[in-house]
DNA sequence: CGCTGCATTGATGAGTGTCAAAATTGGTGG
DNA sequence: CCACCAATTTTGACACTCATCAATGCAGCG
């Protein structure tokens, strides 16, 4: 028994642009079911086509594509609202997995019915789209911390990120957010070795800024670390969600 | 004097979907005019809220997000068929500039009729969509590029990357491509510095496989290229364009 | 209680950045 | 047609960030 979109547990949250009741109904149609999985289960696979698409209702996961020596990049970290499988949807193909980390819910919708969404639906098609730009828009700020940011500034950069994301969600408490990302997890988003990141943690540590460690992050002084990571703090606002 | 849409350069390429009759009187509606611009024009800033979108409809640009410290990423490489201003257009802020760096011709859209046109046109959403999630799958590459190859890995496949779209677009010719970019611009892309992008590309060109100075890149041997760059060759497949 | 995964630390070296300057190219005006 | 200038490419020397290798510590868990 999956829950009705009425009831969606994503439009209760500050971080979402509410959906009308007429939408709510909309989205009733689309969606096909739910799906629930344990930490650790790849939802999307690299290169596949996919017959389903889901936005996330609960838990955590993670973005990435793997090279064939082995290394891995990290695209992204997945949070409650994203959406999942556009490029599968669409291209018929990913570009990169997407795997559960903790527990997680989605929300199923099928790839069949994609088009009669566009079709039928044009206020969602349009937030659809306002997603893949948002989306790219983040990719292109990755890719320059990545490309020009020192490590120091890159880490501090992807800090500030993750914490106004879960901060938007609520998901922080003191200052700390639990997160289901090790370590292994940031070098790989960054394009940095495990050791250097583990050090250059521990410099930000040492300068009273912030530390992620044993899956937490903790945040002492966000203005400083944004100053680090050479970024501005921009105020969260709404966003739609499917 | 602006092109109609009927005779629409884009549209008679092989590198592009074709667009039926009925659908290009569609786009006519759409279409406000054309621009023409010199080459380092900017065409829209990063964190701008700009009226207008473009198709390009000749000619080539660069998309490059800069940094406080006057840094700057290369984000792509525009070509003809490339959409710009989606950010702008939805979400209201550009992530990064476009600056023509060749004179260019462009297809110009409005943006306060852009919502009209997901409601009256949704094949053509869908298709703007396309290209977003075409747009993401490829920055999650470039990402991954960034992060984990090699300086001579990333050259070769940004060689690559950049060698193929011309071959589409039919720019090739003696497995010869003119471009309007120069190693710096290579370099910004890369996340690498000029002097050391300068000694790779000596190195691939001493291999034999392929040169690029003097805003020419020429492919030797695009097969052990591939081979370098750690990337499949995949076929080119025709996309849309709006 | 011995795994296994994660965090931490030290030592060493390769890859890449930075600095400086020369060589080359293309454009422009006299 | 030549001289000059700006942009780009190329080269050499050197410094440093960051990757790699190796080992230890630490906590959770079957």
């Amino acid at each position: 028994m999956t829950t009705l979109c009425k009831y969606c547990p994503l439009n209760q949250k500050d971080a979402f642009q509410t959906l009308k009741k007429e939408e709510l109904e909309y989205m009733q149609k689309f969606k096909v079911g739910e799906l629930a999985v344990d930490p650790g289960t790849p939802i999307l696979m690299q290169g596949s086509m996919a017959p389903q698409l889901f936005t996330v209702l609960s838990g955590m996961g993670i973005r990435e594509r793997h090279l064939k020596t082995g290394a891995k990049q990290v695209i992204n970290f997945v949070f409650p609202g994203d959406f999942i499988g556009l490029q599968a949807g669409l291209l018929g193909e990913m570009g990169h997995s997407v795997e559960a980390r903790t527990q997680m819910r989605l929300c199923v919708f099928n790839r069949s019915e994609f088009f009669s969404f566009f079709r039928n639906h044009p206020e969602r098609a349009f937030d659809l789209t306002w997603l893949a730009a948002m989306e790219e828009h983040f990719l292109g700020e990755t890719l320059a911390t990545v490309g020009q940011r020192s490590a120091l500034q890159a880490i501090a950069w992807a800090m500030v990120k993750i914490f106004q994301r879960g901060e938007a969600l609520g998901m922080v408490r003191n200052n700390t957010l639990d997160l289901p990302y090790t370590q292994r997890d940031v070098a790989d988003a960054l394009g940095l070795s495990l050791v250097h990141t583990n050090k250059t943690l521990g410099r930000l540590k040492e300068r009273q800024l912030a530390s992620w460690s044993d899956r937490t992050l903790q945040i002492n002084d966000l203005e400083n670390l944004a100053e680090v990571a050479m970024t501005e703090l921009k105020p969260y606002q709404p966003r739609p969600f499917l």
